[in-house]
DNA sequence: ATGCATGAGAT
DNA sequence: TCTCATGCATA
């Protein structure tokens, strides 16, 4: 499958499984609203109705994490309102946090808006490694390895990262990392269909043939197109791969399975 | 909004 | 050494 208008090596990145999404531990009909442990779609609607609510009142999710801390003890960050309101937490996580949410919503839905002093917490002197960027193509190796082995052993990692180039305790957080975001969607049916949206629909790989680029690369670019659905739309990015032959049929590994 | 990172508690 | 909750820093 190659150049030319052909080459279409699809694959609708469909493998819906018989997705288990709701862990049972919900038997209590009783929408007994707040204290009882909320199903999926309790927590779906109220993340909805909370971020409507908060935009109407005028907060950032900045400014929540805070009032939460004035109000309650618990500061939150910016990232985990924003978490929140977009089901990125884990279905515990959510649940626990509801609850303080919901009196923030309650409280400041009365209260005129009076905007509470804010105080900032001094920048802690804990020194936090620079975060390294990892590039696009290593990425891509890195999934192509997590799709084989989710959990590799320190060995492994080691190795992977002596070939990556990457230091050890960058590729071992990286796969921790990457099994924690592979739970986290997994109670929200909402989440998961727009992590959908994300996956890859089908490719197309050639030798690169624009004007620019033919003559010089020809054996060693490949152009690699992935045509992938984005809020709805279809979309198309394109990626010159400029690799050597072992990264090159990682590349295409990575892209003809089920990504 | 999200990528890489930290730290506490579980294994 | 992992998982989980969480966030700084940055895209």
């Amino acid at each position: 499958m190659l150049s030319q208008a052909g080459a279409q090596s699809l694959h609708s990145g469909l493998r819906d499984t018989p997705e288990l999404s709701d862990h049972g531990q919900q038997h209590h009909s009783h929408d007994h609203s707040d204290e009882d442990t909320p199903t999926s779609d309790d927590l779906e609607q109220f993340a909805k109705q909370f971020k409507q609510r908060r935009i109407k009142l005028g907060f950032t999710q900045a400014d929540v994490g805070l009032a939460l801390g004035t109000l309650y003890g618990n500061v939150f960050s910016q990232t985990t309102i924003c978490r929140f309101e977009a089901l990125q937490l884990s279905f515990k996580n959510m649940c626990k946090l509801k609850p303080l949410l919901n009196k923030w919503l309650e409280e400041a839905d009365s209260s005129t808006g009076s905007p509470t002093s804010i105080d900032k917490i001094a920048a802690q002197g804990r020194k936090r490694k620079k975060r390294t960027s990892i590039e696009v193509s290593v990425k891509g190796a890195l999934e192509s390895h997590f799709l084989k082995c989710p959990k590799p052993s320190a060995q492994e990692i080691t190795s992977l990262a002596d070939s990556l180039q990457l230091e050890k305790e960058v590729v071992r957080v990286w796969f921790c990392n990457r099994r924690q975001k592979e739970k986290l969607c997994l109670h929200f049916p909402a989440v998961q269909r727009k992590r959908l949206v994300y996956k890859i629909n089908h490719f197309r790989f050639g030798p690169v043939r624009s004007s620019l680029q033919a003559g010089k690369h020809r054996t060693t670019n490949l152009f690699f197109s992935c045509y992938f659905e984005y809020r709805g739309d279809s979309r198309c990015r394109t990626i010159l791969t400029n690799l050597p032959e072992k990264k090159k049929k990682e590349v295409f590994a990575l892209n003809r399975g089920d990504w």
